[in-house]
DNA sequence: TAGGCCATCTGGTCCT
DNA sequence: AGGACCAGATGGCCTA
């Protein structure tokens, strides 16, 4: 039988109003939000060495009968072991500050990390500021998009071909793969030609948007690991594996979309978002570097400086790209490979 | 109202 | 000892 391990915050919220630290604890929160707890530890108070709950006890006397005593007042068996650290006050008051500190120390790596999603985002061949891809969603999209883009490397397929979108949106929920899709602004024709593969609606399959993956629901499909050896050298290789979910799933319903939000696979346009802070690095005074984006950064990137100017990638027809210099030009498709293919793109 | 997403606190573990 | 990282737990907010 599974059981909690922690009270219900009912309990919680009565214990807290027993507890002077813990109003001291909320008091010193820097966050945007208003933590509400840091009680979770009074009950759990019996998985760890920490009687965080015992501070108001008189603390050696209480600590004894408690380990004599079962909860429900029967004998428990002395437990072995090394005998447990008193927690005088002097103690409990150098715990809390740790642990304060700590809370700190984790919210602001939480922001870093959230911060480092938001650049990713931004990035992203769709980037809304209204309407933010979920982190999840943000990692896989990052992950088809490299994959995409490899994909156009090495085959030479058009990024404006549907085959691009649907490796977009290969494993996005389908409100993702919408804002995908209209980010990218799929025409009439190529919406038909997707419609076709899944489904027209009145043709007796599951009515949905035409580049919608996976499956309805949507259990997340189970993302292992995927190396980018699989991706890129694995010949015959078509797509990450998804194994929960089939590629010509569709699902329906059409979560809305606030108009274009970056220009139709532009992706050399989408390298020149501006980069504004993000709502929490302006909070914090955050200064992105001053030259964030340069307003001319020349392609090549710097890995191939050196190189003659091409004359229209690809990829990139004819464009000068804007790149935040905090992501060095480790392009979109692991080094090696990019560095070959631009070679070999640089010497024709 | 249920479910998804998120921020936060927390204790454990590993590393320096 | 203290910091980084992690996963579990919880409650708030939002949306269908």
């Amino acid at each position: 039988m599974m059981t909690k391990p922690y009270g219900k915050p009912g309990d919680v919220t009565e214990l807290v109003s027993s507890l002077g630290w813990m109003d001291e604890d909320l008091s010193s929160q820097d966050g945007d939000r208003t933590p509400e707890i840091g009680h979770y530890s009074l009950h759990r108070s019996n998985r760890g060495p920490l009687e965080i709950g015992s501070e108001d006890m008189d603390e050696e006397e209480e600590e004894e009968e408690d380990e004599e005593m079962g909860l429900d007042g029967e004998k428990a068996p002395k437990r072995r072991g090394p005998k447990k650290k008193k927690m005088t006050k002097a103690r409990q008051e150098r715990f809390r500050a740790r642990r304060i500190k700590a809370n700190a120390r984790e919210r602001s790596r939480m922001h870093g990390l959230n911060d480092a999603l938001d650049n990713l985002r931004r990035v992203m061949p769709c980037y809304s500021k209204t309407q933010k891809l979920s982190k999840i969603e943000t990692l896989r999209l990052a992950r088809n998009y490299i994959w995409a883009l490899s994909e156009v490397l090495e085959s030479g397929q058009s990024p404006e071909s549907h085959g691009f979108v649907e490796m977009l949106c290969k494993g996005l929920s389908q409100p993702t793969s919408n804002l995908v899709a209209g980010c990218l602004q799929l025409g009439p024709t190529t919406m038909l030609k997707l419609d076709e593969k899944c489904g027209v609606p009145g043709a007796g399959v599951p009515q949905g948007h035409p580049i919608s993956y996976p499956s309805p629901g949507l259990p997340s499909p189970p993302y292992g690991t995927m190396e980018a050896s699989h991706l890129l050298h694995l010949k015959g290789y078509k797509g990450p594996p998804y194994e929960n979910s089939s590629p010509n799933e569709c699902s329906s319903g059409t979560p809305p979309y606030d108009g274009p939000l970056t220009p139709p696979l532009s992706i050399s346009g989408n390298f020149a978002l501006k980069q504004e802070p993000s709502p929490r690095e302006a909070e914090r005074n955050f200064t992105p570097h001053p030259t964030h984006y340069i307003s001319s950064h020349p392609y090549p990137p710097t890995s191939l400086a050196g190189l003659p100017a091409p004359q229209g990638h690809p990829l990139f027809p004819g464009s000068r790209y804007e790149l935040p210099l905090d992501m060095a030009f480790e392009p979109f498709a692991p080094s090696h490979i990019v560095t070959s293919q631009m070679s070999s793109i640089y010497s024709e």
